[in-house]
RNA sequence: GGGUGUAUAGCUCAACUGGCAGAGCACCGGACUCUUAAUCCGUAGGUUGAAGGUUCGAUUCCUUCUACACCCA
């Protein structure tokens, strides 16, 4: 167990004193509070106690106390005079003239200390007078606790580590302003606990499907960020150049390519969880830069993926929230298993009391498409083709619906140039996306290995693009060239980390579950 | 890209129809040795997001810009 040498504040002889502290004007342009702080930090200094201290290492943490005598009564306590040392960022100061109580905040939990000054000595007292809600200190003393029941540290020593400047956010309100949350999120996650509780969830999620995978024998691996010809999705890439090689390369949309050329080089089985970049608008679901799992399975089908990836989330719910459900917008979702299938012409068929059979009708298509909440206009309708437009009738009228967990199948070949036709309805692919309360979680599908027909799916989206769709996959040479040593028969799925954790976490928005989501850059 | 809204002290928010810019918390000073938003007394703290305009006078009305939020594309 660490102890803090007496006297508790004098760490060296003389700490040096950056030239700001004896710049007046700089002091003085700084608000009221700051310039309190800042001669507080020079009255610190100008005593031989280094404002920002080290190698002070604390001998417990605040939870681990908490939990182990915080169930104990008084006289229990008393009898132990248990010697504890904790160091962390002060949160609130009751003073009481000779005596007051700090609250103190550790990454594991919060935790009291009582200050006294027939404890620590009269001059000690003083110095701890000057210290500020915020300040990071390490306190050491025996446990004790307080009439009102709560675990206390009877401070015997405590010792000043990290002068804090700014002041906190107030103590109930607290901090709420969204714009100051994201841009200065480490004041976010100082003082709201909530916020450091999700990214805990976060991490727990991402360390549960990484267990899950290795436990099943796939391998982690890293392909390249930075890709020549942004594939694997359709999406608008960010463009950055190579300074040596003289050439564009574009942050990568997908790893798809990638990761199903180390399955023709035999891996069999892998999977990547890092980020993707799309250049495209934001929005609650939308960060430009985006968290997703891609892994890839040989000799497993997407109808084994749909069994993994109830099993995979069912359980991945259970250890994360402790149950198979959650609450969204007031509705109950349901993780537990067997998850509902549908196809995408049985969900239009539903929506639009349409007969399925009816579906394959062009002219059937276009008047549905004509009379969406957001019709499509009459030029786009004679560009595109069946597929195209099924799938955007499904976009509008299906997809909001889907709240409980659906495996929607049965997608357009034509929307789907990397997957595997359907044997028996080869205008159709053996794909499925996982739909969660409105949300697209998951994309998945038997991979396309024929490399003739990959090669003619590569050449019917540069036809598309020509006629101006926009949204088409470019030519991949050497992706072609992969499939054309034979890669074995395939599935392969892309699950959104974020959405996932929208999910599991309650979050409304993506923003909330990205430690640092893009903003503009702040006005200077 | 379009629409609506917001921007005032470190934080959370007021300021009626255009008339001296305020409160709580935090800060600073004082009292207080079991508090939990501690309490009590006192002081101080402002480029009202930015730039223009109207007006005797603008936080308030008008224009433009910036950021953020929500809705839509």
């Amino acid at each position: 167990m660490s102890t803090i040498d007496a006297p508790n504040l004098v760490t060296v002889a003389t700490p040096a004193e950056p030239e700001l502290l004896q710049n007046d004007a700089y002091i003085a342009a700084q608000n009221q509070v700051m310039r309190g702080r800042i001669e507080k930090m020079k009255a610190f200094a100008e005593e031989g106690v280094h404002p920002f201290a080290n190698g002070f290492t604390p001998g417990n943490i605040a939870a681990q106390l908490q939990q182990d005598y915080g169930k104990l009564s008084a006289e229990e306590l008393a009898a132990t005079s248990i010697e504890v040392s904790v160091a962390g960022r002060i949160m609130a100061i009751r003073g009481f003239g000779k005596a007051s109580f700090i609250q103190l905040k550790d990454r594991s939990a919060g935790i009291q200390a009582h200050v006294r000054k027939d404890a620590v000595g009269d001059e000690t007292y003083e110095w701890f007078k000057k210290l500020d809600v915020g300040d990071i200190v390490a306190v050491s003393g025996t446990l004790f606790m307080t009439r009102t029941e709560e675990l206390t540290i009877r401070a015997k020593s405590f010792k000043l580590l990290t002068k804090s400047l700014r002041p906190l956010p107030e103590k109930w309100h607290g901090l709420t302003d969204v714009e100051t949350r994201l841009r200065q999120r480490y004041v976010d996650c100082i003082v709201n606990d909530d916020v450091r509780k999700l990214f805990e969830t976060r991490a727990a999620v991402i360390r549960n499907i990484r267990a899950a995978l290795d436990e099943r024998s796939f391998l982690e691996v890293e392909t390249p960020m930075m890709h020549p010809t942004p594939g694997g999705a359709v999406a608008r890439p960010f463009v950055t150049h190579h300074n040596a090689l003289g050439i564009d390369l574009f942050l990568r949309i997908a790893p798809e390519l990638y990761l199903k050329r180390l399955i023709v080089g035999g891996f069999e089985r892998v999977y990547e969880i890092n980020r993707n970049f799309r250049n495209e608008g934001l929005s609650r679901k939308h960060n430009p830069e985006f968290t997703m799992l891609e892994f890839y399975w040989a000799y497993a089908t997407y109808e084994d993926l749909m069994d993994f990836t109830e099993e995979l989330m069912s359980d991945l719910c259970v250890k994360v929230l402790g149950k198979d459900s959650f609450e969204r917008n007031g509705e109950t979702v349901s993780f537990a298993r067997p998850w509902r299938r549908l196809s995408v012409r049985e969900g239009v068929s539903k929506a639009t009391g349409v007969a399925i059979s009816d579906l394959d009708k062009r002219e059937v298509l276009e008047t549905l498409a004509r009379t969406l909440p957001e019709p499509l206009k009459a030029e786009t309708i004679g560009n595109i083709g069946d597929g195209y437009l099924l799938m955007e009738i499904f976009d509008q009228k299906v997809e909001h619906t889907l709240v409980q967990p659906t495996f929607v199948f049965e997608y357009p070949a034509e929307v789907s140039p990397l997957s595997r036709r359907n044997d028996t309805a080869p205008r159709f692919v053996d794909r499925f996306e996982l739909v969660i309360a409105g949300m697209e979680v998951a994309n998945a599908f038997n991979e396309l290995n024929d490399p003739l027909d990959q090669r003619q799916r590569f050449l019917d989206q540069l036809e598309a693009k020509a006629v101006g769709n926009e949204e088409t996959h470019p030519m991949d040479d050497d992706y072609v060239r992969a499939l054309e040593y034979g890669m074995p028969p395939t599935a392969g799925e892309g699950i959104g980390i974020d959405r996932l954790v929208m999910l599991l976490t309650g979050a409304e928005s993506i923003r909330e579950v990205i430690l640092f989501p893009q903003l503009r850059p702040e006005q200077p």
